[in-house]
DNA sequence: GTACAAATGCCAAATATTTGACACACCGGG
DNA sequence: CCCGGTGTGTCAAATATTTGGCATTTGTAC
């Protein structure tokens, strides 16, 4: 699930290449179909081939995934994890990034008052 | 892995009761020990128990979690992560964490400058 | 010390997943 | 039209995981 919602809507053949250490063509076939038969996707067909999409929406899904990270690493604290994304030598947010990310706690603070 | 950093230095009873949907005690004890194989536990004894333990601290685990999940649903967009993380209905910061954050950012933009 | 409860170790059988091979459908180019 | 390339469908065999039973170990209560 996690490859497809990176990928978007993608084909059988982009889920198989874009897994890290992927198994047989035919795994990752049957698997996309039990994934579907539990709801997690459907699939439709473009020209011969299949597209899957994830039921969830991608937003939907990356806001359950993130606070269950949240929950497990960081006890629940959006704060601390905010401090250690901000530390991670690999994810380097730019000024840019920090303006617009002052100004939306802004207005929550002020929403929530 | 998720378990065992939620619940610390968890035992092999434990972890199979904070499984949503568990198997067999066995199977848990089996994939325990494959984790520690591949680097991933250390067990040492408590009494007549084994005590697991990540190898991997679990700050780094989170950052490298939460980095994860920042590329995978928010195209590598913090501010986009925390926007949905705010207008989680299951997720409420309250205003201190709030200042907290806030702070925290401005101390960031001031060393990022 | 002894008995009990609760843990690990080990194993064979049941179950589930993965693989590779092949049949068939479909699009495109010559 | 016909063929090659590239999809899906299906299946049996190989492999991996899960289960449950039982032996053994070890703390705890009496």
């Amino acid at each position: 699930m996690e490859v497809i919602y990176r990928l978007g809507t993608p084909t059988a053949r982009q889920v198989v290449e874009a897994m890290e250490d992927p198994p047989s063509r035919t795994a990752v076939r049957t698997l996309l179909r039990i994934l579907e038969d539990k709801g997690h996707l459907t699939h439709s067909r473009r020209g011969r081939e299949y597209v899957y999409e994830p039921t969830q929406p991608r937003r939907r899904a990356g806001r359950s995934a993130l606070r269950r990270v949240v929950h497990t690493f960081f006890d629940g604290s959006l704060k601390d994890a905010v401090a250690a994304h901000l530390s991670d030598p690999r994810a380097k947010p730019d000024e840019a990034q920090l303006k617009e990310l002052a100004q939306l706690i802004a207005q929550a603070r002020r929403s929530g008052r």
